[in-house]
RNA sequence: CGGGGCGUAGCGCAGCCUGGUUAGCGCGUGUGGUUUGGGACCACAAGGUCGCGGGUUCGAAUCCCGCCGCCCCGACCA
């Protein structure tokens, strides 16, 4: 019989589903990129769509993405942030008004030019960012110092015309959140600007278990229209970086463009400051880049749609209707506390069932079979070592949600640990070279600052600037052509 | 846009070169039964505009022409 208060369901992604491909994933050494994509798909993640370059984000992805949200969501309102909604078309002129922004993203807009059957008199752009039609609205809402500062937030869906695409990380359409704040200074701007990027690198670590580095890009790499561009970078388990998140600090770029202005507290009118953030779908990527590995996904278990598993192994002879009923007496009292299911399907074996949460990234699962129940154990296992540990079925009651939390930080440390190791040094160009083929990772070496320098590193090894760190080491000479003075700064092959 | 590969059942493929019964195999799917501690087994069954259009031919998945789409690798990017 059921008890009460414990789903029989299995959750989004597999309901009651019967098993498909058996086929092994690739391997990562074999392939990388066909592991990320193999695990992507098999897991249940996203599919791709008949339009190319878009994805379906199928439950499995989703319900990761919906836990990100509800997290960053959590901290942004946290800082004082409010959610609102903007329009999903621009009217093309508005894309126009701002010089930097118009070259940065006229390239890759799709753009609508009817509507029903009839001809527009101006073509509308799908928003691939929303800075123009929000500064468009905020000159109609600011007047004076005391309307500032705002501080909104949107969740929405961005469109990019990429021309080449991959699951997650790049696609023609993403969801995104993007934070627009205007600002009655420069200082509070830049504050706002900095404290959004904490606020990114603080999710990445906490939830995601994954380190970054953070710090400002660089001239050629700053968003379209911004003064200051910030970044969080991680690393993948293949050496490339991937930025992860952005924060801009925007001057008063685009109150210029769009007239916006303030009387000050003297009663003089000056232009809004302005900032904004983004982080989008392509975390989810990130995530399964980070920790997963050739069984299949690795999730955080803050993250994971799932966190636990139990699975009664029925046996000929055995009291299997009183095995089913052990494996909801177990997890009853750990319902509400973690998001924990009783994988009852009749269809598929044990030992499928094994494989396909650890394909799916379940952080812990439960075996209980006879034999357990004969000794009152179950044997808990862990996702991302493997490890079994039988234990009395009352303590894992209590020692779950620990062994949860021993996971997450886990995962953390291995990462960090693993980025550590991969940031490397050179001083000579020479030497950059080498690390950069052989090792890959993140390579500080002295940069002078300058475009020309950056760019053409960038052209012979792939690798580019990541960011600029406050702190970053003084050096006599540029690592290219031997001026002075320059900085350590972090060089990678990125996505 | 350049280079490479692919398009035949839900998925993975064979067949094509050398045209010819009713287009095949594995996995998966449905039903019934036995099973279940690391991807179980048996029986029966369902499932196909051979990417699209044209041509050659008595006859085309197969040969010819055109088109479309997708994936992978490069140039733009969260």
């Amino acid at each position: 019989m059921l008890l009460a208060g414990v789903s029989r369901r299995i959750p989004a992604g597999s309901e009651g589903r019967s098993p498909r491909s058996v086929a092994k994933l690739t391997k990562r050494s074999e392939d990388y990129s066909q592991w990320y994509l193999d695990i992507v798909t098999r897991a249940e993640m996203a599919d791709y769509a008949p339009v190319k370059g878009c994805m379906v984000i199928r439950p499995w992805g989703y319900a990761i993405w919906e836990r990100m949200q509800r997290a960053l969501d959590d901290m942004f309102k946290a800082t004082g942030h409010v959610n609102c909604y903007f329009p999903l078309l621009i009217p093309q002129s508005f894309l126009q008004k701002e010089a930097e922004h118009v070259e940065g993203f006229a390239p890759e807009c799709a753009v609508v030019t009817r509507g029903g059957d009839k001809e527009l008199e101006e073509p509308l752009v799908i928003r691939p960012t929303s800075e123009t039609i929000i500064w468009a609205m905020y000159k109609k809402w600011i007047q004076s110092w005391r309307d500032l500062p705002l501080l909104y937030n949107q969740w929405a869906n961005v469109v990019r015309w990429e021309m080449r695409t991959r699951l997650f990380l790049r696609t023609a359409e993403f969801l995104w959140q993007e934070g627009h704040t205007a600002h009655a200074g420069q200082q509070e701007a830049v504050e706002e600007a900095e404290r959004m990027l904490g606020v990114y690198r603080r999710f990445a670590e906490d939830w995601m278990a994954m380190p970054v580095l953070a710090g400002r890009k660089s001239e050629g790499q700053k968003f379209p229209g911004a003064v200051t561009t910030y970044t969080i970078e991680a690393l993948m388990q293949d050496g490339k970086a991937l930025q992860a998140g952005t924060s801009h600090y925007l001057g008063q770029n685009f109150a210029r463009a769009f007239d916006v202005q303030f009387q000050n507290r003297d009663g003089q009118l000056e232009y809004v400051y302005a900032t904004s953030w983004g982080v989008s779908t392509r975390l989810v990527g990130a995530l399964v880049m980070s920790h997963s590995d050739d069984a299949g996904l690795v999730l955080p278990p803050r993250l994971a749609p799932l966190e636990v598993v139990i699975v009664p192994i029925p046996k000929a002879g055995a009291d299997n209707a009183a095995i089913e009923q052990a494996a909801y007496r177990l997890a009853e009292p750990l319902e509400g506390k973690v998001r924990i299911r009783v994988d009852d399907r009749d269809n598929v074996s044990p030992g499928w069932k094994f494989n396909e949460w650890e394909l799916k990234g379940v952080p812990v699962r439960i075996e209980l079979g006879p034999k357990d129940l004969q000794k009152g154990q179950a044997v808990v296992v862990r996702r991302d070592t493997g490890q079994k540990m039988p234990m009395s079925q009352d303590a894992a009651a209590f020692e779950v949600p620990r062994l949860l939390e021993e996971i997450q930080s886990s995962l953390f440390a291995k990462a960090k640990a693993r980025l550590e190791a991969n940031c490397r040094s050179a001083d000579s160009y020479d030497g950059f070279k080498k690390v950069v083929e052989r090792d890959g990772g993140f390579v500080l070496a002295p940069w002078c600052g300058s475009r020309e320098c950056e760019g053409r590193i960038g052209d012979e090894t792939k690798a580019t600037i990541r960011l600029i760190s406050d702190e970053a080491e003084e050096c006599p000479a540029c690592m290219l052509c031997g001026k002075g003075p320059a900085r350590r700064v972090p060089f990678a092959v990125s996505y």
